[in-house]
Order: C-alpha cells, then sequence, then structure tokens
DNA sequence: CCGACTTTGTTCTTTGTCAGAACATTCGTG
DNA sequence: CACGAATGTTCTGACAAAGAACAAAGTCGG
C-alpha cells in the first residue's frame, strides 16, 4: 500500500500499458532467457499477438534479440529470444583509498578487461587519466561495440539526484562533482553511485539467471569502514541526506573505543578491517593510532586472513573477535528491517567458514524470534569485484527498472 | 528505481491508465478539497473532458460528491467536488494491556462516539462483547450512514497478510486469529494491524489537510515498551517476518539491565513507561520486579508525567534520564534509515518541553552531519488518539492507495 | 508419403479508452 | 444585451489491447 504523492506524481496516458507491459516482458526474458514468445505469453497472460507486437519494439529499440529455433516434443518450433548484452559495453569505475579499478564489462556484467592504477585524489589530474584509460580500453577491445555508459563507485555520501559526491573522507572529497567533467571529457553518461549501495545493486540486478533474486536485504561491506545498502520493496533507501545505512557508527557500547564519526564503541571500531589488524597486532585500537601504525607494519587484512586460514592462532582469534561484534551488528539489522538475507562483503569473508559459526551464534542468542534467527547471512567474496559489478548495475539497471506511476 | 519482480507481478490492461488517473484525481480532491473539476484539469495536465468522464465514475461509486459552485472573478462558477467522507463510518478499535478502546469515527477520522471497557484476554468473550458494542454504536450514532470497515489496533506483531496476531505479550496471544470470528460476528471487513504501524499510518493518511505529509519517517511508540513504524517511500516496512521496526531491543549497552528479549541494555529497558516509572521510584528495573511493583506502588507514567509538569525535581531527573536513553535510541534510527523526521508518541510527550532539549542535545552529539543532526523529531500528543486514528486508516487508507504495477 | 494434430508465431478485426476539438453553460462587463 | 472568459459536457478520431482467424512448421501414425 503506497501513497501518492500529489506534488510529484506521473499521470498515466494512451501508452501507459504499453510502456508497463514492455517492461514486465523484456525482464522476463531476462530472468528465463532463452525463452520463446508463446511462453511469455503464458507467463504474462496475455495473447500471442500481443507478445509479438511488443517484443518487435523491443527487437527494434536493440533491447532484444531473436536466437535460433529450438527442438520441442512436437507442434511448430519456437523461436527463442535473449536479451542484448554481449555488444552493449559498460565502463565500471571503483576509486578506493590507495587503487583505483577499470573494468570494461558487457551488459550483464561479465569482464571484457581490466586495469588498476594508483588513486588519484586531485580530480584535475584524475579526469585526464581516467579519460586516456578509457578511451584506450575501449578503442582496444570495444571493436565495433557501443559503451552505453559510466558507473562510478565511490567510498562515500553521493547524492542521488545530482551525483555529486557529498563526503568521502578517504579520498578526502566534499561535494566534488567528478559526473559533469567525466561526462563532457568522454561523451558518455556517467552514474556516481556510494559503494556499499553500487553492490547491493548489482546482487539485485545481476545475480545468477535463475536464482531468486531478493528484493528486501542489507548488503553489507566490511572495509576501512563499515557500510551497508539497504533495499526495501526492491529499492534502495538512500534516507533523507543520502545517509541512511551508516550501520557503522550504530554505538554496540556506550563506553568503547573512539571513533572517527564522534561517538564510542560504534559497531565500526570493532570490526572495520583496521580494528581486525590492530587486534591481531595487540594494540588498542584507535582511528588516529591506527592510521599511523598499519602502513609502517606492513601487515593487511589480507595477511591476516590467510593467516587465520594457515591456522595461526593469534589471526584466527583476531577474527574470532572481529565475528562476534559483527554478528552483534547484523542482528540490529535484523532487529530494525527484517530483511529476507544479509550479504556480507569484504576481504574477511575468504575466512567465512571460520567467521560463519560465530556470527550466527551471536544472531542467534540476540533474536527475538526464531524466523529472525534463521536470517540467511550470504557472503561475497572480494574476488568477484563487487564493486565493479556494481558499477556496471549503475549503467544497466535503470534500462530494466519499474516505470513510475502514480 | 524498482525493480520488478518477475514471480509477482501485476500486468497493466486497458483499463490501467484509467485506474491509476482514477487514483490520482481522488487523492488530489483529497488534499485539495474542495476543488473544481477545470483546476484538476490543469493540476493533472489533461483535458476538462477527462476529468468530467473520471469524476463521473468516481461519485458513481460513492468516493466523491459535488458541492456547491461559488463565486469566480469570471467565468461560469466552477462547482466544487469533495470527497465522500462524513457518511461513510469506521469502528476503530485500540487494545491495550488494561483498558479497550472503540472509536466510532468518519471517514476522515473525526471521532462520532468513544468507549472504553476493561480488556478481555479470552478471545471468545471478547468477540461477543465487541459485537454487542460496535452493533450499539452503529444503531445509536450510525443513522443511515454506512459502516466500512473495522480497524483492530493490537500492541504486538501483526501478520500482514492473514491478519493473524502472530506475538501480542501484553494480551497473551500468539498466532491469535481474531479477524475471521469477528468478521463473521458483524459481517464488516476487519484490518488488523501492529500499533506503531497504525499510528504511522494514520500520520501519512490522515494529516491535516494542507499539510506536508511525510513519505519518509518513522513513528515511535514510547509506552510499557518501545516501538516503530517505518515508512520508507510511502510505504510501511514489515520485513520477512512482519518484525521490522523494533528498535526497542536494539542494545543502547553490552552489559546494560536484562530485558525479556533475553538481551541486555535494550533502549527498551532505559526508556519504557515501566523503566522510568521505576527510576522514579527509586528501584533497580528488570521487567519481572516492575510488572510486580509498578502496579502496587500505584504510580503511573501519567502520574510522574504530572509530577514532572509541577516541577518536582524526582520526576523532572527521571524523566530526563529517559530522555537520553531516548536520544541515543532515535540517533540509531538516524544513522540506519535517515528519515525526514521521527515522530515520539506516548504518554511522555506531555512533559515534551521538557524532554525536547534533552533529546535534541544527544542526536546533535552523536550526528554524523548537520543535516542529520537537525532531522526533527515531532511529538505526538496521547490526547489526539493516535491509535484509533490508526484504526481508521487501516480501513480508508487502502481505498486512497496507489495502484500496483508492473 | 500423406493427412491429422499440435504448437508457435503473425495478421486482422473488434472494442474501448484517451485526447482534443467543438459545443453548451453561466458568470461579469461595457 | 452582445461579448469575453471561464467552466463543464459531448462528440469524434486515433490508437492500443484483446482475441479470433490464419499461416507456419514441426511430430506422429497409418
Amino acid at each position: 500500500m503506497r501513497k501518492i504523492n500529489t506534488r510529484s506524481f506521473v499521470r498515466a496516458t494512451r501508452w501507459t500499458p504499453r510502456e508497463i507491459n514492455l517492461q514486465i516482458l523484456l525482464n522476463l526474458v531476462r530472468e528465463h532467457e532463452p525463452i520463446s514468445r508463446a511462453e511469455l505469453a503464458r507467463r504474462m497472460k496475455i495473447g500471442r499477438g500481443m507478445v509479438t507486437y511488443l517484443t518487435a519494439e523491443l527487437i527494434a529499440q536493440g533491447a532484444l534479440y531473436e536466437g535460433d529455433t529450438v527442438d520441442s516434443p512436437r507442434g511448430r518450433r519456437p523461436q527463442m529470444l535473449y536479451v542484448r548484452t554481449h555488444d552493449r559495453l559498460v565502463i565500471a569505475i571503483d576509486i578506493r583509498f590507495s587503487s583505483t579499478y577499470i573494468m570494461l564489462t558487457d551488459f550483464s556484467g561479465n569482464s571484457i578487461a581490466m586495469e588498476t592504477f594508483d588513486t588519484i585524489e586531485d580530480l584535475n589530474a584524475l579526469v585526464p587519466e581516467l579519460q586516456t584509460r578509457v578511451r584506450n580500453l575501449l578503442a582496444l577491445h570495444g571493436a565495433s561495440r557501443k559503451c552505453e555508459g559510466i558507473g562510478l563507485v565511490v567510498p562515500g555520501m553521493v547524492d542521488a539526484v545530482s551525483g555529486q559526491v557529498l563526503n568521502a573522507p578517504q579520498l578526502g572529497w566534499r561535494n566534488v562533482d567528478i559526473k559533469t567533467p567525466l561526462e563532457e571529457a568522454l561523451g558518455l553518461p556517467v552514474h556516481v553511485e556510494n559503494a556499499p549501495i553500487a553492490c547491493a545493486l548489482a546482487k539485485m540486478w545481476l545475480g545468477r539467471p535463475g536464482a531468486t533474486v531478493p528484493t528486501d536485504f542489507v548488503y553489507v561491506t566490511v572495509s576501512d569502514g563499515i557500510g551497508a545498502g539497504v533495499v526495501v520493496n526492491g529499492q534502495v533507501v538512500r534516507g533523507q541526506t543520502n545517509s541512511a545505512g551508516e550501520f557503522g557508527h550504530v554505538p554496540l557500547t556506550a563506553d568503547g573505543p573512539d571513533c572517527l564519526c564522534g561517538g564510542h564503541g560504534c559497531l565500526e571500531v570493532y570490526t572495520s578491517n583496521l580494528a581486525t589488524v590492530c587486534r591481531y597486532l595487540g594494540k588498542e585500537f584507535s582511528p588516529a593510532t591506527a592510521r599511523a601504525l598499519l602502513p609502517s607494519s606492513g601487515v593487511t587484512i589480507a595477511e591476516v586472513v590467510s593467516r587465520a586460514l594457515a591456522g595461526e592462532a593469534r589471526a584466527v582469534d583476531a577474527l574470532q573477535v572481529t565475528a562476534r561484534h559483527l554478528g552483534a551488528g547484523l542482528s540490529v539489522i535484523i532487529k530494525t528491517l527484517s530483511p529476507t538475507q544479509i550479504v556480507v562483503g569484504g576481504e574477511i569473508t575468504e575466512a567465512w567458514e571460520q567467521l560463519e559459526p560465530t556470527i550466527r551464534a551471536e544472531i542467534a542468542a540476540r533474536a527475538l524470534t526464531d524466523m529472525a534467527a534463521a536470517t540467511p547471512i550470504v557472503p561475497e567474496l572480494a574476488s568477484a569485484y563487487p564493486r565493479l559489478r556494481g558499477g556496471t548495475a549503475l549503467v544497466s539497471a535503470p534500462l530494466f527498472a519499474a516505470p513510475k506511476f502514480a
């Protein structure tokens, strides 16, 4: 039950049913590809004539294409329909604290080529660098295929409407508009988004075909900070100030270690990668000491994880404590949003077999109901490049999204 | 950007634009009443002919009615349209721990008559009692007006689809189906809903005409427990298990007092009315002692509030501590959902002038951004009967909700 | 090999709504 | 009292949805 906003509604016209049904059809093909017109007609409960009509338009638009006919037990052999993905390209860019990743993918997120370079914080240097690299990538691998846009993923708050980066502390960016100069430099539409939200979008829109895709879930990223992309009713929750999902700064204790946010005992000071590495090194965690200590120590979270996997007791213990606090944090999410699942991303997921029992036990101990205790917690490995997949989703998803009416 | 759920979509038909535009029209009348056809045509950017056609259908349905013509500076005098509310009745029922309230209202929530009786937990006795009382109310005040349904508000989790009360600890109900027997007894549709959600629905659907109605907010109820109704994008968030919004059991400290939920240091053990009264009495709070102590002490939360308003230091202090913790709890809501406003309901709001500065200060100290710190916190007085208004909204809102497509 | 049957896909006709023009109504004004 | 201006109604054309009829392309059994 949704309330109509009488200040910004979209009135239906004579072509509205067409728009809606085209979009439903497109999504049915996406999720059941390959699929025949007759099967689509059955699923949509419309006549085959209508399907012919609608598919013709989508094929003309270049959204679908016809494949071969396939065998059928009897009767005329159906002609299969596919979503056009392989010759529609997307540039996904993931800007992180130390490195920036650029990936050329097709429309469904398959990687074609990837590059990395040291992150450049200065916009005046970054944009030309991106410009040459993107042009090279497209010249080398683009062939005759068209690039449909750029998805830029940033570790910080992004304004959904303008695409401005409101605040990205790791890059020192505040109210930075990278969208406009990049669009001018490359002549392609640029979509900018916060990393956890982009990861959530990838999960929702680029799931493996056939897999049940959740429409109510939370994607929690564990890296230098803790972020979350919240999806409710198949829609991302941004909140009034684009700052929804800051579960990293929910306090677990009133008197815990100080946090950069000004609070104390935030989830982040117990479970961020910085905190885990500090714990491994046997040092008290504080944001200041962590920044100073870690680079000099030469120990990274990946190192801690691999030592834990190798069985080193100190590393295992450090991760166990992280898991316990993470479980406490996730149970806050379960209590407040009751999602159908929680996806956890970040380097520590490589050691998921060690973490999971502890996380689950912690959640079970704190859950209000049995069903809440059983909320699936799903790891996503860093090797799947979730942020870059998110970049692709930023460009491709809008073309599959539900039209907005009323 | 919403994802289409390909397992449960609603296909558009030839009548879809009509359905959508009828609903937009109805809502425009609701919010701008009285309003003429010509004005509606301008607001919807359609021809006046279309408006005549659509309003004729709504008038035939009994959703609108024509009022008098009014003066205009020049030209033909416009004929005003109104939403039919005064002769469409709703029975709102609020079942609470000690008392049950029944209110007969019109469609927009105006009270016509009200009754109270001691709550009966036994369903076999409760349903006949409600049956006779509702029949009497309708016979006395109903006149020739039609009652459109019953909105039943319950302190506990309710399954959105079946209307079953899954768990209402204050009433000792577990998987209780009150909807079916009540519908059979009275021959009217019955809508059952959890109290904080019902309050949120009332806020969204029965706001004063002209007031800006929020579509992203959280309604927090402070009573024997802490509950919350979460509204995102104009839709209530129920979560997988109808247990979203349990902010009352978010822990503020890891080692605080035990809570009934099995956790420790939950928001509820610091800010519920039981906790506040215990604090006033100078007793350590625990759920068991509170239940035992409070009835014998004879002190209620209303008493503590009125003593605080009279300036009694102990009462003022008890409420200040509650306010401090409540501020901490609300800042969790702000961080995780970033709503455009938070509405606080419950007896303690009578002392809002004392509470507000403390709550605001606590939120400001914990907020991540200036805008988050400025999130409006709005009190709703118990004297406005928010739960009963919620009961009315349960019946009337569905008739104004946006149709679901794609 | 051929006709009966089955299923897919296309084309054509009917139906009903949207959209906009034309028209009727009702007021103020010179 | 004609005229302009605004509101409200009616009429007509255009066009998409719905569904029937038809064409296409296969299997199967005799």
